[in-house]
DNA sequence: ATCATAACGCTTTTT
DNA sequence: GCGTTATGAT
């Protein structure tokens, strides 16, 4: 063996020991620095330790472990020293020796490590921070979202059109500028509902394609559809330039196309990044992954990282061909799984790995552990959702009540609606919980209201959002004047703000001038109170809720209940702002803040301490662990959603869903099926999930019926799993008991034509027709006596409505 | 300008 | 079943 030889293994060996507690996979993964490297890593398997041990290695080490370079005045002396401190590690001796273990380590700022959610990306920083100390802040570790922020600030001027003072559009005000849109185009909105727009707008970045490329093709299209979709696209980003505003794939896009177009910015970034890595790359995009190939095209280092079983955001454009498809994009490179899991008990394995190995679509990849048996997955069957949410509040309290603590339990529904039934039954019994998703801090009106006015102050000529708060709270500028306000903007080509500063000018504003002049007056004067306090953004924040009338309004007015909350939200988001400023310190400025938290939209991530039981989609448990979980509503219609039956890619996504759920517990699993359940205003009788039926170590517990309440021993009727019923497999040959569709729900059949009803608001009245619709509801015509001919809803109308007496011939119910 | 009634829709979710 | 939105009446 050669003494280069000799040198390379040991430095290899002498580095790894300082990364002594990965298993042999992870310590592969780790060395691996150099060239394209997918990381396949389980769930469990210990995937984001790896990324910072290997970012670890990066940094201190450079390509050391992953390269045949080697000094040319080796010494035998030296060689023997790495080969003694390899079989010796000591920490001290490999600090000193480590000139000869590193190879052009790389600095902070040159590694890349992209996330999808800020709440990632923390975890990673500080992380990072704790192994490497403060130099591992100086990593970008950071959202795709707020990246493309970063290189936008600083190039986006060479695109031409926006300012890098931009403003960040979130899916609300998209949806609000949608329809302010659809209104002057005289496009009617029924028609392209604004998610449809938005979805189609998405697809369309997707394929790096721009509005008019979109319009383009869409002249051939026969579709008026299609035709209408193009204009109003073309339209929405002209105004958004207009408003120097992105929205949240223009971010992505944008900075693609900056990255293509401009060979000096993408240079730059490419020798800057020499490391880039991300994380979740199963719910990647293509245009995240253009982004990402376009940022370490240089050099192609490039880890991706991720689970093509756990990807679960197909939905919003993720593509699992992005896994699929690294291989065939950089032949040479390397892929290492990551199998051993951590986490579950064999059983929980066993469960999941029988779940997930009947989907075609995934490259294959069994997770094993070491860890015990441990207990059985169990599989409750309830009369009902109150009997559901009931019973796993017995559970929980008795296993509280022998030691647990609640923050060991985790409530899992594939819907956010399921968590109405657990908080009910969580503070019938006293237990303490937090319920994660529903309406955000950062949605709430006031709240938007709030950043609105501040986005006012930055840049006036945001449209969108100085309609949102031209009249609020009510300040006698009504409809008709912002139409006409609006109109005048449009025809002169001026922003709002710029036409109702120069009311004077426009005698079409007589009316209201005295009114729009006020309000103007408000903002100037906030505009130059914001030079004047500099980074003292509490302060302005005061101001304008004085200025603006806004808390004076909550307070005094009859804002009934809500006025009390409201006010604690604004002043928990001037928290934010000083959460801020103490961050920033000198730097602060208005903007910024604005940019971080329009990024930004949980506030609830901090609290993570408290003793109490979680509730959450599996979605939003995805990455997360705990040592209980109760999946629930696990029956056909809800888990697999009704949605996802019949399509092939959908129920495999659903799959993966449920493989994302069973490898969220540690410990202890339970899963619950309600044989009737009430949902969206109707009692639904479905059979238990067919993914049950997949799991060959399902232990199913039948609770006898029993009266509603009568906390008893748990009853126990356990069946063998060999009587699991067969429909519960999903086999193919076993899919076809699934019930025929029922007919419409009698309850409203009773009703004929000529019946005679009377309508609390219209008075007596004839049916004159029944027309039933493809969505189940009916379309009853009636004739009044004094109201007219009216068509309504006969969902809706039902409430309203009583037959009369004197009517025969009921049909039976 | 504000309230009341009727319509309607309704996975999953981050940025 | 319920909350949100559009529209029409005061």
């Amino acid at each position: 063996m050669t003494l280069t030889t000799r040198f390379l293994e040991a430095r290899k060996a002498a580095i790894l020991t300082d990364f002594a507690n990965l298993n042999p996979m992870q310590l592969e993964a780790v060395s691996a620095t150099e060239g394209p490297l997918l990381l396949l890593a389980g769930a469990g398997s210990g995937k984001t330790t790896v990324i910072i041990n290997r970012i670890a290695n990066i940094l201190r080490y450079g390509s050391a472990t992953d390269s045949d370079e080697a000094p040319d005045n080796l010494e035998e002396e030296d060689v023997a020293a790495l080969e003694y401190l390899a079989a010796n590690p000591d920490p001290n001796w490999r600090e000193r020796m480590a000139p000869l273990l590193r190879l052009s380590p790389a600095l902070p700022w040159e590694v890349l490590a992209i996330t999808f959610t800020n709440k990632a990306a923390g975890e990673l920083k500080s992380r990072l921070e704790a192994m490497l100390g403060p130099s591992g802040n100086d990593v970008w570790a950071s959202t795709f979202h707020s990246c493309c922020v970063r290189i936008l600030r600083r190039n986006i001027e060479r695109l031409g059109g926006w300012t890098k003072g931009f403003t960040i559009y979130d899916t609300a005000d998209s949806k609000a500028l949608l329809k302010r849109i659809m209104k002057d185009l005289d496009i009617d909105d029924k028609l392209l509902p604004t998610n449809y727009l938005m979805s189609i707008f998405g697809k369309v970045k997707d394929n790096m394609q721009s509005a008019e490329d979109f319009a383009d093709s869409a002249q051939s299209n026969n579709d008026p559809k299609i035709k209408s979709a193009a204009r109003v696209f073309t339209e929405y980003q002209k105004r958004l330039k207009e408003s120097n505003a992105m929205d949240f794939d223009d971010l992505v896009y944008i900075t693609v196309r900056l990255l293509n177009e401009y060979s000096d910015v993408r240079e730059y970034y490419q020798r800057k990044f020499r490391y880039v890595l991300v994380d979740e790359f199963q719910d990647t995009n293509k245009l995240q992954y253009k982004l990402v190939s376009l940022l370490s095209g240089g050099n192609k280092n490039l880890c991706v990282v991720g689970d093509d079983d756990q990807g679960i955001y197909k939905f919003r454009g993720a593509t699992i061909d992005n896994i699929l498809g690294f291989e065939k994009e950089f032949r040479n490179c390397r892929v290492i799984r990551l199998e051993q899991n951590y986490r579950s008990t064999e059983n929980i394995l066993i469960a999941a790995n029988a779940v997930i190995s009947k989907n075609i679509d995934r490259k294959g990849k069994t997770l094993w552990t070491d860890n015990a048996e441990g207990e059985p997955v169990t599989l409750k069957i309830v009369m009902n959702e109150r009997e559901e949410s009931d019973t796993v509040a017995l559970l929980i309290r008795d296993a509280v009540s022998s030691g647990d603590n609640y923050r060991d339990f985790a409530i899992l529904y594939r819907t956010n609606a399921q968590s109405f039934n657990f908080e009910n039954s969580f503070r019938r019994y006293n237990i303490p919980h937090r319920v994660y998703g529903g309406l955000r801090f950062f949605d709430r009106a006031e709240i938007k209201d709030m950043a609105a006015y501040l986005s006012v102050i930055v840049n006036p000529n945001d449209d969108l959002r100085l309609l949102r708060i031209i009249n609020k709270p009510p300040r006698g500028i009504g409809e008709r004047t912002i139409e006409i306000a609006s109109q005048l903007a449009f025809e002169k080509g001026l922003s709002l703000f710029d036409v109702i500063s120069n009311v004077p000018s426009y005698h079409e504003l007589a009316y209201s001038a005295v009114k729009l002049g006020q309000f103007v007056s408000v903002i100037n004067g906030l505009i130059e109170k914001m030079a004047v306090f500099g980074n003292k953004l509490d302060m302005l924040y005061d101001e304008l809720l004085e200025d603006s009338g806004y808390l004076a309004m909550l307070s005094t007015k009859k804002e009934l209940k809500n006025g009390e909350g409201r006010r604690e939200n604004i002043l928990e988001l001037k928290s934010t702002l000083l959460d801020y400023i103490s961050r920033t310190g000198e730097d602060a400025t208005l903007a910024d803040y604005l940019n971080e938290i329009s990024l930004y939209s949980n506030l609830e991530d901090g609290e993570d301490g408290d003793n109490t039981v979680t509730l959450m989609t599996i979605h939003s448990a995805k990455g997360l662990e705990f040592p209980t979980v109760f999946l629930v509503g696990a029956e056909e219609n809800i888990f697999p959603s009704s949605r996802s039956i019949g399509e092939r890619e959908e129920m495999e996504e659903e799959r993966r869903l449920c493989y994302v759920a069973l490898t969220r517990a540690k410990k202890k699993l339970w899963v619950l099926a309600a044989k009737s359940r009430m949902l969206y205003g109707r009692t639904t009788n479905n059979l238990p999930s067919r993914f049950l039926g997949d799991i060959p170590n399902l232990q199913v517990v039948k609770p006898a019926a029993e009266t509603e309440h009568a906390p008893k021993p748990k009853p126990k009727t356990v069946i063998p799993t060999s009587q699991v019923p067969l429909f519960l497999r999903s086999d193919p040959v076993n899919l076809s008991p699934i019930p025929p569709p029922k007919a419409p729900s009698m309850k409203f059949v009773s009703l004929y034509k000529d019946d005679k009803i009377i309508h609390k608001a219209f008075g007596e009245g004839v049916i004159a027709a029944i027309t039933p619709q493809v969505t189940g509801d009916v379309i009853l015509e009636i004739n009044f006596k004094t109201a007219g001919t009216k068509k309504l809803m006969q969902k809706t109308a039902m409430q309203y409505i009583s037959k009369l007496t004197e009517v025969s011939g009921d049909a039976p119910e």
